[in-house]
DNA sequence: CTTGACATTGGAGTCAACTCACATGCTATT
DNA sequence: AATAGCATGTGAGTTGACTCCAATGTCAAG
């Protein structure tokens, strides 16, 4: 059983028991202990998979998934998960404005490897550095949230 | 020294020393021993930074830096890096395509979540799936690329 | 010439997310 | 009932990128 959902999944089967032991998901058992997928687990394990994908930790992930199995819904809960995406969605699209930038970056970076030329080095320089001054700004401010300082 | 540009780019003196350690940026010493660091060390740090930021690890962006230090380039290794950057480039590409939809499926997600409706509920469910079959389908792209098999 | 604030090294520790090893248990087939 | 092929739990190991620690060296100021 593990094996197979392991197998629809492409996850391995210690990730399957990983989860389970660290409490993510926690399939029901049969009479002689074997795990025993039901579909919202399936549905469950999906989801991480897409959230893991956009570099949500297990610990993020953890409790904020499994609304199906709810009866009753806890509205209040519901609008504090709401929020926590809408904070999530506003971090990946400027993770991806960002990211365009990087490409853009490596085109010019392979443009000038290709076919040296004192302008498109100095473009290229120039381009960097505007992306990097972003990306400084960006640590600043996630670094200001949450943050106790750590000092070196 | 150290500590100065540790400061300036938001790293810590460890992480320079770590750098240093790996051999990915190696400041020349000074007659006590310190570091001393170059406008190229510099340079190459920030884009390191920058590397970093869009998921490259350390080892990929080893050796790929510091053209500023070389005087007569070797094509062929130029040839070789920029295709290596343009590789880079279509994955982050991609990448940026699904994280696209990550963030519209978090919309959903919040959507439904505030306002519950059956139909909002399926469409958060079709597209769900829809996105959790492209990542598959990129997991095992890579996968095919560069594998021995690896089997539970 | 001692004190303080820096620097150095080497080695060990940390963290997340697995991954592996091992001893043992269940079940179907010979 | 023995064997093969799954399952189990627990604990330890791995990887990448730091991060911390202790012992020691350098140097400017008092």
């Amino acid at each position: 059983m593990i094996q197979e959902v392991a197998q629809i999944l492409g996850l391995s089967k210690d990730t399957l028991r990983y989860y389970d032991r660290i409490g993510i998901v926690s399939p029901s058992r049969e009479h002689n202990r074997y795990r025993k997928y039901s579909r919202n687990d399936l549905v469950d394990l999906m989801n991480i998979q897409i959230m893991r994908y956009a570099d949500l930790s297990l610990d993020e992930i953890k409790g904020k998934l499994g609304f199906h199995k709810m009866k009753n819904i806890d509205s209040a809960y519901c609008e504090e998960v709401a929020a926590f995406l809408d904070a999530k969605n506003a971090e990946i699209r400027k993770k991806i404005t960002h990211l365009e930038k990087v490409c853009q970056l490596l085109n010019l970076a392979a443009d000038t490897l290709r076919d040296f030329t004192n302008e498109s080095d100095q473009r290229l320089a120039e381009f960097a550095h505007e992306l990097y001054k972003d990306i400084r700004q960006d640590k600043l401010e996630i670094f200001e949230e949450g943050c106790d300082y750590h000092q070196d």
